[in-house]
DNA sequence: CATATTCCAGAGAGCGCTCTCACCCGATTC
DNA sequence: GAATCGGGTGAGAGCGCTCTCTGGAATATG
């Protein structure tokens, strides 16, 4: 007793009630001065402050939640295999990143969440997000024709997800035209005189996958030459696997382009490793432009894409949709090809 | 109205009340049985079963947590540097994993921060954290002598850090023994016949960066010889840099112990540039065993820390401290050094 | 058959906060 | 000087849930 500043456990932290009585007014006024509403006295204000300060107050969120309806946080969903794949390279990281500094911007909270390949945990996430625990979602890597975000923006959750949505869906996404940036990374390796290009392709169940081999194809289709393709998961490991398939299946190639930087640069140790010197013999293309790309030997050539403001938009769309706001469903950032050695 | 499926819209959620009115019992037995209490009648607990089904019930969070006084959520604190730093590295997302796995398994969510080095971030932590938004805290990564766990401790918020401690603190903590882990790799090199060893010292205000140096220096001690160091940040480029250091400052070196894989790999880079061969010039070991140790050129001999464990066992004990639980104020976790080509 | 014991369901009191509404009092107006 | 106005404060009703406590029915006991 006595001092305030000691050590509070949970249950005698101090309500707002109490910081009332000790300024002598109403636990109304009290929250107006925490909330900082203007029309209150300033030497009132300054009184509730001061007890405010003096007993270590802070605002107890779930009560506040059960009254405003609001969380003030926002759920990052992303599949438990993602982090696997992507624990070779920053991807994750970085999406991370996006989100935490958009969401800290406006004082909200992330809320991370991994969840299987389908299965209990998509129940867990499901309950988590519509028991009005967070204000919106974000999905992210979702592997095949996931359910869950159409489920949750049933379930009344605003949701955005990271990447373009498989099935048919009114789920708004955020993405890189993935399509399309393939098709110029492979366009610049027939432009420079490349003859037979292989592609090491992501995994055939995420729309990234897909959409940047389809690229690949429709680039080799328009210039009337035929497709060589390995599929990998854009792990470093399978892109040399898939490398050195691509090597037995045609000895002759002489360019790739990997559906990530982490493939490619596994693609790269496979070439050496089979003599081939890159870029004279074989070019090499990635996808990402991950920081290692400039330092792999030779530096890689590759499709930059902004993942850090994807997710950063991710979380600015979900908290229109969470404002109540009308937003885009599908919204593109630009991706750029970065020319370096090795194509 | 008529279907129960619609869209619920955040406000019309329907509520216990609503259950307990729609399966004719009282909100109690209701909670009894959403809860899962045993001492409800079958037929009974049925009924409520159902309604719950019909009407899409979830509980709401915030008025269970503001009775209970629980939120079923830990938070995990990261420094933002950190997430800088490691997006070279899968370290981050091996933690993450590590407490997330082991928070899944009790139906419990993780709640990620990243705080700025020091800054009004750091309020924000406090504040969030004490507002009784989670059960408890992990922090891991910090720089220099941080603050923060010694002031959400001191709050009544239960905190476990990930790596020692910098300042005297009594907060509990659960790492690996860097300093032993070290000077084993080191004596290694030296038992092989190494006789001009350097290191890639990690960032001197994080305790994994001090401790794996310290270990180095003491080996170095025992066996009598002079000790030669650069600083990196645990980066593969920080580790090229450092390493063409070494070689400027000691052109003879015959060995290098890196604090991080991924400073290791930088140095294998610039060793190679370098024109030294690895291992017959200079032998090269490191601290992680990521995965990519495995497929550097040549494989990276290196000592093995379990990161995902140190990310379990920090979740498993900052719940059993929530639980009221005492706990082991430092929990170590055993190393391993793997011996592959490098050295 | 009366009494003690067990079992299960309901009533109701909060948890800590926000927010509407009524109220008070000093300033303005006729 | 009475009526009007408005800024600033307090009273109080919930938000949706858990949990204790009470009461009634069913079962066991003397």
């Amino acid at each position: 007793m006595g001092d305030a500043r000691m050590v509070l456990s949970g249950r005698d932290r101090p309500t707002l009630e109490n910081v009332a009585q000790r300024a002598g007014v109403s636990r109304a006024t009290a929250s107006r001065v925490v909330n900082g509403s203007t029309s209150v006295a300033p030497h009132i204000r300054d009184k509730v402050l001061s007890a405010v300060e003096a007993l270590g107050y802070v605002p107890n969120q779930a009560a506040r939640s059960l009254v405003t309806q609001r969380t003030d946080s926002i759920a990052l969903v992303a599949s438990e295999t993602a982090s696997r794949v992507f624990s070779d390279d920053p991807f994750f990281s970085s999406i991370i990143r996006g989100v935490s500094l958009e969401l800290e911007a406006v004082d909200k909270q992330l809320v991370l969440m991994m969840v299987g390949p389908s299965g209990p945990s998509h129940d867990r996430v499901e309950r988590y997000a519509t028991g009005g625990h967070v204000d919106g979602a974000i999905i992210f890597s979702m592997h095949g024709a996931d359910p869950l975000p159409e489920r949750l923006s049933r379930a009344g959750v605003p949701v955005v997800c990271n990447g373009r949505v498989l099935i048919q869906s009114s789920v708004p996404y955020v993405d890189v035209d993935n399509d399309d940036a393939a098709r110029t990374a492979v366009r610049h390796l027939l432009d420079t005189g490349r003859r037979r290009v292989a592609t090491i392709a992501g995994p055939q169940d995420m729309s990234a996958g897909i959409d940047r081999l389809k690229g690949y194809r429709s680039a080799m289709q328009d210039s009337g030459r035929r497709s060589l393709v390995a599929v990998g998961d854009f792990t470093r490991q399978s892109g040399a696997l898939a490398m050195s398939q691509l090597l037995g299946d045609d000895p002759d190639l002489d360019a790739v382009f990997a559906a990530s930087d982490a493939m490619a640069e596994g693609a790269l140790r496979a070439l050496r490793q089979a003599g081939r010197r890159v870029p004279d013999d074989v070019a090499v293309v990635g996808f990402d432009d991950m920081d290692f790309a400039r330092d792999t030997e030779p530096p890689l050539t590759t499709v930059r894409q902004p993942i850090t403001d994807l997710g950063r938009m991710a979380a600015r769309q979900v908290l229109r949709m969470a404002g109540g706001e009308q937003i885009e469903p599908v919204l593109l950032l630009p991706t750029e090809l970065v020319k370096r050695e090795s194509a």
